[in-house]
RNA sequence: GGCCCCGUAGCGCAGUUGGUUAGCGCGCCGCCCUGUCACGGCGGAGGUCGCGGGUUCGAGUCCCGUCGGGGUCGCCA
């Protein structure tokens, strides 16, 4: 080792020894004759004493982030020198000999943690960035990331678990989102397809006996930029065979809790559960946030008769806004843009109020709408009290709930209803088994087959046992077994019990409207798998950045990835995605012509 | 793909109803300083105001387009 001890470990016990360290001139406080360094390394920072006759030839022009050698004697600070702010600040090292290992150009910005640097800036000079220190720092957060695997492997490798690498190249799989394509140079015009996650794989395994695999996988997926979304993601990929829905959930809170414990969080366990009827009813959510409540109210039966238009509505529902009617007319107007943002017509209010009488008064341009019967019950039904607002959407049902959803969300950030320190787990359980097409929605055709419906989680989940029989015939009411695990409004986690017989299987393809054809040539080596043997199974998926990404406390999960990308799928440190030349195209095969163009795809009647 | 916001020095930002030479902080460069710790002092360099067009006597500022970044809805089992 080039170094005997590391800066941040000094201590007042250092005192007297000679030690050697190694790291980066954090900061040189230069006062003509001596100067004092801040030297950096992993562990932290240690103050160097730097004399003159010791900065000498490559020392002398010591700048920030050099990297440097260091050989002195750990001293004890005098008490008015002692700096209370540094672990190390009893000591510091005086130097004897001071080696450049390599000096650094200007900076295009700095390391210090204190000065806000820009994301573009930050990801362009990662490297520069995972050098800053810092608890809050994105090294930080690797370094916990990394902490957080051991966890995960700790549970699942005292139970048994097998960790199974699966394929990156692989055939394009029958998921949902759009497959990232590699030519392959030795079949001109074929190409692989990198995985959106290890599903069928997994699934394989089990057929293989394996029993219980894990995978820490990187996934891929081709879709549009949001916020927290990157081309390639990690997933924290589990499955079992022999397994019941309750031995899945219980597995997950045993690796949750383990993981949380990193951070000194001891959660309670087993997990909250709700259906995911319940959850689209109460919260306008499948995520439900439920670190605070003022859940939404139904108010469909409480207007069946009324004369306001706007209500006479599939659905009606509300949400109050505790000490909204205060708000003044503008921000009352910002919130039909918020609304309108959404897609929503707008956003009807009632601003609850007390007369001089004590008695309630509703007003705003809705509550002229109501009959005097309705506007009487309203703020008991909706258990809104004077200086409240209440919120209300009114049309289909399922529109409506999500702006309402949105809109309580917004409230609960507005009114201060979130404890930012709660950590909140649900497990949303009895997701329905298959939704309508949007374009048979659109086209008001719901009826079984011709590809009108699609599968909610994936075509493999099993419908519930009480479902079985009926699914097909009746494939709106039927329930899955599938289940997502959703902290403080997130999705980290989800997964089902799959289907393991081929007939029920078939079925399944049959309400998606999927031709035995287009199964076999989708995803055959599954179904063919299927033929022998296969044990029941099911699994789950957590969503590996979100969640290290909420134990590291940073807002979006590129600050827990140590290299991604920005939006348009564009990496700004490499450049990437970048031209080809002319002789790699030409050898890849990218510009091959299939045989028998319009053979080769056929017609998707599941959602692409 | 729709809508909204932002592009000014290496970094972070200001720039008024359109009006002389576009500023501030940090950083950078030079000199000084023997107890600082986000040291301090003096001096200095650094700008095609993202790009293109338009309006105007005059555009960083207003308009149109475009590129880049961010957000949001669609999309993402």
């Amino acid at each position: 080792m080039l170094r005997t001890h590391e800066a941040g470990t000094l201590r007042a016990d250092h005192t007297e020894e000679t030690v050697t360290l190694t790291g980066w001139v954090a900061r040189r406080r230069d006062h003509g004759g001596v100067a004092f360094i801040d030297l950096r390394d992993a562990s932290g920072v240690v103050q160097v004493v730097a004399r003159d006759e010791v900065l000498t030839g490559a020392a002398h022009d010591l700048r920030a982030e050099f990297c440097i050698k260091v050989t002195g004697a750990v001293v004890a600070r005098t008490a008015s020198n002692v700096n209370a702010d540094l672990p190390t600040g009893e000591v510091e090292v005086v130097a004897t000999a001071i080696d450049v290992l390599a000096p650094s150009a200007p900076l295009p910005f700095q390391i210090d943690e204190r000065v806000t640097v820009g994301e573009e800036a930050r990801l362009k000079h990662r490297y520069l960035d995972l050098r800053r220190p810092g608890a809050s720092s994105a090294g930080a957060a690797l370094r916990l990331r990394s902490k957080v695997n051991a966890a995960a492997r700790r549970v699942l490798g005292d139970r048994d678990f097998v960790e199974i690498e699966t394929p990156t190249l692989t055939r394009s799989t029958p998921e949902g989102a759009r497959d990232f394509l590699v030519p392959a140079r030795l079949a001109p015009g074929s190409w692989y397809a990198l995985p959106q996650s290890p599903q069928l794989f997994k699934q394989l395994l089990m057929v293989a006996g394996m029993e219980r695999y894990y995978q820490i996988a990187r996934c891929y997926r081709d879709e549009d930029f949001r916020a927290d979304r990157q081309p390639e993601f990690t997933q924290l990929d589990v499955e079992m065979s022999f397994v019941e829905q309750a031995d899945v959930l219980e597995l997950g809170e045993a690796i949750i809790d383990e993981v949380w414990k990193l951070i000194g969080v001891d959660l309670t366990t087993p997990f909250e559960q709700m259906t995911y009827a319940d959850a689209m009813k109460r919260f306008g959510s499948d995520k439900p946030d439920l670190r605070f409540s003022n859940e939404l109210v139904e108010c469909t039966d409480y207007f069946a008769n009324t004369p306001f238009r706007v209500f006479q509505a599939d659905y009606v529902g509300a949400v109050v806004m505790p000490g909204g009617a205060g708000q003044p007319r503008k921000q009352l107007d910002a919130w039909q843009d918020w609304a309108r943002s959404r897609g929503a017509k707008g956003l009807a209010y009632v601003l609850v109020n007390e007369d001089a009488d004590g008695a309630v008064e509703l007003s705003g341009p809705v509550a002229k709408n109501l009959s005097d019967e309705e506007k009487a019950g309203l703020a008991a039904h909706v258990g809104a009290r004077p200086g409240d607002c209440v919120f209300f959407a009114a049309g289909p049902v399922k529109s409506s709930r999500a702006l309402l959803g949105a809109a309580r969300l917004e409230i609960g950030k507005r009114c201060d209803l979130i404890d930012e320190d709660a950590w909140s787990f649900v497990w949303v359980l009895d997701a329905p088994l298959f939704e309508p097409t949007s374009e048979a929605l659109a086209a008001g055709d719901v009826a079984v087959g011709g590809g009108a419906w699609t599968a909610v989680h994936h075509a493999f989940t099993s419908p519930k046992a009480e479902f079985m029989d009926s699914f097909d015939t009746d494939p709106g009411p039927a329930l899955a077994y599938a289940y997502d695990l959703v902290c403080n409004g997130n999705e980290i986690g989800g997964g089902s019990i799959r289907i393991h017989r081929r007939d029920v299987q078939e079925r399944v393809f049959a309400v998606m409207g999927l031709s035995e054809e287009e199964a076999q040539e989708k995803f055959g080596f599954l179904l063919d798998a299927f033929q022998f043997g296969a044990p029941p199974h099911g699994g789950i998926a957590f969503g590996w950045d979100r969640i290290v990404s909420l134990l590291a406390g940073t807002e979006s999960i590129r600050d827990v990835i140590a290299f991604p990308k920005s939006g348009g799928g564009y990496d700004p440190l490499t450049a990437a995605p970048a031209p080809i030349t002319a002789e790699q195209r030409k050898e890849a095969g990218v510009d091959a012509t299939p045989e028998q163009p319009g053979q080769l795809e056929p017609p998707v009647a599941q959602r692409a």
